[in-house]
DNA sequence: ACAAAAGTGTTGGTCGTACACCCATGC
DNA sequence: GCATGGGTGTACGACCAACACTTTTGT
């Protein structure tokens, strides 16, 4: 019997750490036996869930690399562990694509269309942290969590096409981004390379904490006049 | 000792359950004692969290009147219940304009500007609740589960602007929600008022299910020629 | 001079807001 | 006929994708 009279439960938190890895978006999966799985584990006492998944990660891959981490979705189904019931809450975790960490043994990256089979639910997870990602890369800042602190366009469109999973265009992307001051140029430009080519032009993002640009589609509210 | 060696804690899951009552978007609470708390409570061993949450909402209003039921985030500050851990998943519960549901003793509809304090940390959650349905507003066809099956372009107006919390313009409003398929008119019109007045054609929603209508506000896949 | 890569200008179309105007009804 | 509320037409601007064109480098 418990203090507060309610059922207790165990706990997991998992992350799906999403990256973008040789030109393709990629997600962090971990060999437990034969199966692949999430990285993540139990929630600690005298932990929330956000500094548990931090913890499992900074077993995984260098945790400072990590540059956005936002809560997905809590999942409950009663049989989804069959030895007991386990709730398990979901991250999504995202690293610059220049990070490198350590992986442990065991640990690798998939491209997202490439996935081996999870266990449990796992595959959920990484389908909403994908849907997620491709939605806020629309009306937030959320990219500065993929790309390096500093970069090219031609970097950042690599990135970008990589995380939509389809071709943007350079011009466009450039000129979207620039108009809502997400970008913003640092007046230096890179060094030359063989082959030649005009040397580019290496932009930051203005913030690197997640922030809407694009706050309404519609339904704007009425402009007060100045 | 668990099978899975996990610790266990209590869960809680609770409901924002907002609709438009008297032209202002308004939250359910209930009065536990001296102080105002959000539905919902414990889950049981054998229900989803989802399920659970319906379980609770029945006791407290009409279930078959929430119209979308979506999961909101989940709170798991260690003393956020001094007592014992309990962590808390919140749902987002939208109830129609026009159902009437019959509240137990001690349940009240609180205008959103004028809430009054609530228990733990209730408060978060419902901010996080007005925050996305404003959000969704806009990108999906989320209104449907605020308006009646049928209404006018005035009806429809009045609750879309309270849920918004500031006035849209009848004209734009129809002209987006319709350009989108989101609502369809039924080719029949209101009958007649005292005070004279052109009579006003009913919509429907085109679908009542949550769909984005908008789904990218930039960087959308190059076309496909066809 | 030529190729390669980066960046700019321009155009055409869609979308959304604002506002003027027309329509149908009661009195 | 006039007030009242409902609906349509039009204009303007913002925004975005597509594509042609110019700029800057290496060879």
């Amino acid at each position: 019997v418990t203090t507060t009279g309610l059922p207790r439960y165990a706990h997991e938190v998992r992350a799906v750490v999403l990256s973008v890895r040789a030109s393709t978006l990629s997600v962090l999966l971990c060999k437990d036996g034969r199966r692949w799985r999430l990285p993540g584990g139990g929630c600690p006492a005298d932990q929330r869930l956000r500094d548990a998944i931090t913890t499992h990660l900074s077993v995984d891959v260098d945790v400072r690399g990590i540059a956005h981490l936002e809560q997905l979705a809590t999942h409950s189904a009663v049989k989804r562990d069959p030895r007991e019931r386990v709730l398990a809450t979901a991250y999504l975790a995202l690293l610059p694509a220049d990070a490198e960490p350590a992986l442990p043994a065991g640990a690798r990256w998939f491209p997202v269309t490439e996935l081996p089979p999870t266990i449990l639910d796992h595959h959920l997870f990484v389908t909403a942290a994908i849907e997620r990602l491709r939605a806020k890369l629309s009306y937030t800042n959320i990219g500065f969590a993929l790309a390096p602190p500093q970069f090219t366009i031609a970097t950042l469109r690599l990135i970008i096409s990589a995380a939509l999973g389809y071709e943007v265009s350079a011009t466009n992307l450039t000129r979207v981004m620039v108009r809502r001051a997400m970008i913003v140029a640092t007046g230096q430009t890179i060094g030359s390379r063989p082959g030649g080519g005009r040397p580019a032009a290496v932009y930051e993002f203005a913030d690197r904490s997640l922030t809407v640009t694009d706050p309404f589609a519609v339904l704007r509210p009425p402009r007060t006049p100045a």
